[in-house]
DNA sequence: CAGCTATACTTGAGCAGTCAAGGAGGTGGC
DNA sequence: GCCACCTCCTTGACTGCTCAAGTATAGCTG
């Protein structure tokens, strides 16, 4: 087997046990998948919690239409708002609302949790976490966004 | 942003990206998903080509029930045949035909094409990708059967 | 202004996987 | 030989995304 491929696809297997642990902690404590997280996690880092919709699909590699569909339930619980742009009038922006930041917060800390879990020592050390989170950001770029590791979220 | 956190999205991030990649290209040119090659690619690899469902669900981290469902159009275009096992008859082997192991030998090198083009030099080295190998296997585990999350220490 | 093109978003259909439940077959105690 | 229990696999109902098409708005160009 070729190492590329070879790597490619324990990349792919890795994600899969990784996204079962978060999901499993974060809906069993807080009723939503990693995959709602972070949505809400992107949009608490954007500048007021809000973002256009086009926007939130790029900067977490979805399409829109996939972004809308997972918008519709956290609206419906109430912790995110749509709110309409005043001179554009196609824009609909996702505003976290004071519900959705509270719980968001909650949140993060159990996804910081499972994430410290899983990256825990003596198995990891920092330098390790470093050089994951550097190469496949590389991979990350090529597609959907070009954002570098190093840029700075307001 | 805790460090270990944000390996674990990077991770994510990255794999939408690759899968989006392979999907491309292997539904391009064989008709085939991600999916598709990794439950060929891994029935090759067993002895005979055939493995039991169970099996094949633990080696690709996915449920019985998922293997089911990915092997019936597999089957339907007759790249995988099911046979019987004469002393258990739960048990249903999925095999590969010829025409599959035909067709598994394309797809292969389409995809080992794929992964050498993400992984091209200069960007990425040898080590690069070893490292990248060694550090997703850790997170992959070898098995399905990952302990609930209440479970403590280690 | 009219008309074209581009952008933001939603929607219908569909696919790939999950979980929970269940059928069917195997296994061991008595 | 029967019964309780286990394993292998499938199924129904659902989730969470995709793509393609459609709607509505914006903005440029002549």
């Amino acid at each position: 087997m070729s190492s590329t491929l070879d790597a490619a696809l324990r990349l792919v297997r890795a994600q899969t046990a990784l996204v079962r642990r978060f999901d499993a902690s974060l809906s069993g404590l807080h009723g939503v998948s990693l995959a709602d997280f972070t949505l809400l996690l992107r949009l608490g880092q954007a500048p007021g919690g809000r973002m256009r919709r086009v926007d939130l699909a790029e900067a977490l590699g979805l399409t829109p239409s996939g972004v809308t569909r997972g918008l519709a339930p956290l609206e419906r619980i109430g912790l995110v708002t749509r709110e309409p742009d005043p001179r554009d009038a196609r824009v609909a922006y996702a505003a976290l609302t004071d519900t959705g930041r509270t719980l968001l917060r909650d949140m993060r800390a159990t996804a910081e949790r499972v994430a410290d879990e899983v990256f825990a020592a003596p198995s990891w050390s920092p330098d390790d976490i470093a050089l994951l989170a550097g190469l496949t950001t590389r991979i990350g770029g090529t597609g959907l966004t070009d954002r570098p590791a190093s840029a700075p979220d307001r």
